[in-house]
DNA sequence: TTCGCAATCTTTACGACGTCAAGATAAATT
DNA sequence: AATTTATCTTGACGTCGTAAAGATTGCGAA
């Protein structure tokens, strides 16, 4: 019998369990939900028994806090590549795009988004987690700061403004994924995202 | 020995263990959090056997449910009283009022608002919760209707005015409450709420 | 008043969960 | 080749939500 090429479920050994642990996490959250996750369940989907993951993670807080680390690298990349797609020179569209990029991942990925920002079952104290939550918060003040001329966060005005530019299109993300803006679904994608960037905005002018 | 006055803790038979299982819930809830909420847990805290809130609520989700219904009566009554300090007059006044309150019921009862907001653990299809949470709802949209002057959920402009007002309140309520504002954190909260009501007006120019 | 029924609460039990400890297996090192 | 180390499994424990069955009480009908 042929080896195998790649080096996953070759033996006892899995070769590359615990990224096979944060992608099985990932559909478990999608399918199962924040509430409905199980550890157990994340070790049946990668083959696994229910006790192995804890060699990699320590506990259920830790695969949880890494997939949160990871989303939040996975969210800087969205917003990034979204800015690129508005005119470099204009730093008030860089930063409405930077905006619909936001919603867009949390609509995209609605069970991380989730666990990212409304759950407590990652340990933001965690350091990776923590790095990768401060540099998309950094594109955030980088991208007011770049509108308004100035840190954000050296001004009483600036912190204001800082705060309404994120809770403007946090406030969509969170209240469209929980269902509760039902007055702006019901319309395509496309009628949906010239509502989103009107009213986004509406905050930046 | 003479009769208790009140009804309570007299026995085998409760007397409104109903009630009793509310308040031990909501206690339950802003002690161990959303995540770490238990039923036995409430039993406990009502001096109760752990199957005893079956009989009145049927599942956790019930008991849950009706927890959130009526954080939503009184998160009417916050945002309502909240109002009525405005200039009567003043119809935009009272809307940013009104905001203001919203952002107080989530500050004063963080892990309330939670369930009612950011969990899956209540039933949304619960007649009462649905109801509640309605009626706040409707109070939105008559909060925005009186300031543009007609219904908001009759034209797409209404329901970006109605979104963008209920998106920047719900923002700042999720992220002070989640922790992630920290740059707003640390003032006083007199001059916290002069920076929120500075930011709500800001939508409703 | 007394009997019988229904509501309320307890007890017991079951499966699923997270976690820990001990053992088995494979890989790496010396 | 031997031994150490990393990885994974097995088994066990306590806690959770829930269901079933039994105990206790309240209440309306006779």
């Amino acid at each position: 019998m042929a080896k195998d090429s790649e080096p996953h479920r070759q033996g006892y050994h899995h070769g590359d369990l615990r990224r096979a642990l944060l992608e099985a996490a990932e559909t478990e959250l999608a399918e199962k939900g924040p509430e409905g996750f199980t550890l157990r369940g994340c070790a049946k989907r990668a083959g696994v028994s229910h006790a192995a993951p804890a060699h990699h993670f320590g506990d259920v807080a830790g695969l949880l806090s890494a997939l949160a680390a990871e989303g939040f690298e996975r969210f800087l990349k969205t917003t990034t590549a979204r800015m690129n797609t508005a005119d470099p020179g204009d730093s008030r569209a860089k930063l409405i795009a930077m905006g619909l990029g936001y919603i867009d991942f949390a609509r995209a990925n609605p069970a991380l988004f989730s666990l990212m920002f409304s759950s407590r079952k990652a340990d933001f104290d965690d350091e990776k987690l923590q790095q990768a939550a401060a540099a998309s918060f950094e594109q955030l003040v980088a991208g007011v700061g770049a509108v308004g001329g100035l840190d954000p966060l050296s001004t009483r005005e600036g912190r204001r403004q800082l705060a309404a530019t994120w809770a403007i299109v946090h406030g969509l993300s969170h209240l469209l994924l929980s269902h509760r803006m039902k007055f702006l679904d019901g319309q395509s994608a496309e009628e949906l995202e010239i509502d989103l960037a009107a009213i986004v905005s509406r905050v930046l002018g």
